[in-house]
DNA sequence: CGCAGTCGTTACGGTTTTGTCGCACTTCGC
DNA sequence: GCGAAGTGCGACAAAACCGTAACGACTGCG
């Protein structure tokens, strides 16, 4: 079973995720400082945390740059950001190093799904995990994900925040379909209200930024598309069974 | 968004659930018998079962049993039950693997809050992927249902998606004939104003993309088409008679 | 304040997909 | 054999789909 850290000073929110969490078959760790939390996270190795930005003690921002820093944490982190009309930016996320973000106030509901999609994209793993796949590449192109990096024919190319998540979602279910709300959601974030076109946008500035190693990217007509490691534009002979 | 099969023989009741749940933005099917439920739990994989006792066709403990013996069905199921008999219907609900009960009469505030409290729970399945056949294969045709592809002879055949939905759900059921409305509501929906004859074009079509799998669709004159892994056409031991 | 970069949306156009129709062909009862 | 019903098949027009470019909003920076 998964095991979730839940850092929120708030003792009302607290309460009501972790109640949440747990009817949803969560174990459920919670700390109400900053410090704490990251003591919770290095003694516990939780597989996700859910962390709030304001906090006392130690900031979020801090906490999840730390966790960032300690290779032997390799859960996900998921940023709980108050909607103040502030700097929300998804990009102060990513910037940290969390793996997605939810507005405040959220639903359980939406927070429930955000929580299921993460787990999603790491294929269940277990508790015991082994360093996360912080790097891949085949063919001409390589990915340094933890350094946010990206190699093609072994010059460097320039992703924005969006271009490189997508990238990397797409890779992580490789040689799978991911419909076009699939990839909403796990890129852009459930309560994010962006249409499906633009997934298309965004695939086509990818794609052109990977220049030959675009053809990895493939369309699925009427379903989405796929990341495949064996494209069909590419495999001029046959395969072997 | 959470599909929802609802299988109540009593039209009223039907009108009335399915019109509050697609109120409440859920995505809703219904089925009028057992064993039209049980056809649609199959091929749509709702996440969520609401199932009369009292049914024609089939009970609807029956086809809780038989969505229950499905491991690719991972949906949860709420049995209605009939308050005319005693609690004795309440412990049957769970013996067959119900996940939760609601007594009949009740109202649709109640249902509803009992369908939130199922999903509460369900969002918890950190693997509510289907661990569904992603792959078959025999004779000369290989599919890769979660990528989208299909070999024959080793060879990549493109499919659209509207042809691939098609082989997908004939193999689902394949050895039994499928009626043309069947497949019908099975691979367009419910909601389609199609010709049963366009399904004759589609299998023409997907027949002459197998090219020599294409034998594996057998047309079943005056019922509708069957996959088989036994194709008559590939029997040599043939008597005339 | 202008500039550059990012990003979501919109519009356009080519291509693919798809539902329907008419007709030829097969199958089956007689 | 013959007719009727069922099915295969080719063609066609409408619709859907997607790549692409352009635009505007927004942000950070000098």
């Amino acid at each position: 079973m998964f095991k979730i850290l839940v850092v929120e000073d708030e003792r009302d929110i607290q309460d009501v995720v972790a109640y949440n969490l747990q009817q949803a078959g969560y174990e459920v760790l919670t700390a109400g400082r900053g410090d704490e939390g990251l003591r919770l996270a290095k003694s516990q190795r939780p597989d996700l945390v859910l962390l709030d930005v304001m906090l006392p003690g130690l900031s979020g921002k801090e906490v999840c740059q730390e966790i960032r820093r300690d290779p032997a944490l390799a859960g996900m982190i998921i940023i709980m950001v108050s909607a103040k009309g502030e700097e929300i930016d998804r990009v102060i996320g990513f910037e940290v190093g969390a793996d997605d973000y939810v507005p405040k106030p959220f639903s359980m509901r939406e927070l429930l799904l955000r929580v299921q999609s993460a787990f999603r994209r790491t294929t269940a793993r277990p508790t015991p995990a082994p360093p996360a796949e912080v790097t891949f590449e085949f063919g001409v192109l390589r990915v340094d994900v933890a350094a946010h990096r990206a190699w093609v024919q072994g010059r460097e190319i320039e992703l924005t925040a969006l271009e490189f998540k997508l990238l990397v979602t797409l890779h992580d279910r490789k040689n799978r379909v991911q419909r076009r709300d699939t990839l909403l959601s796990d890129v852009w974030g459930v309560s994010m209200d962006v249409t499906t076109r633009t997934v298309d946008t965004h695939v086509k500035r990818l794609r052109e930024k990977l220049g030959d190693a675009g053809v990895y990217v493939e369309t699925v007509r009427g379903v989405g598309y796929r990341f495949s490691d064996t494209p069909e534009s590419a495999v001029p002979q046959s395969e072997e069974g």
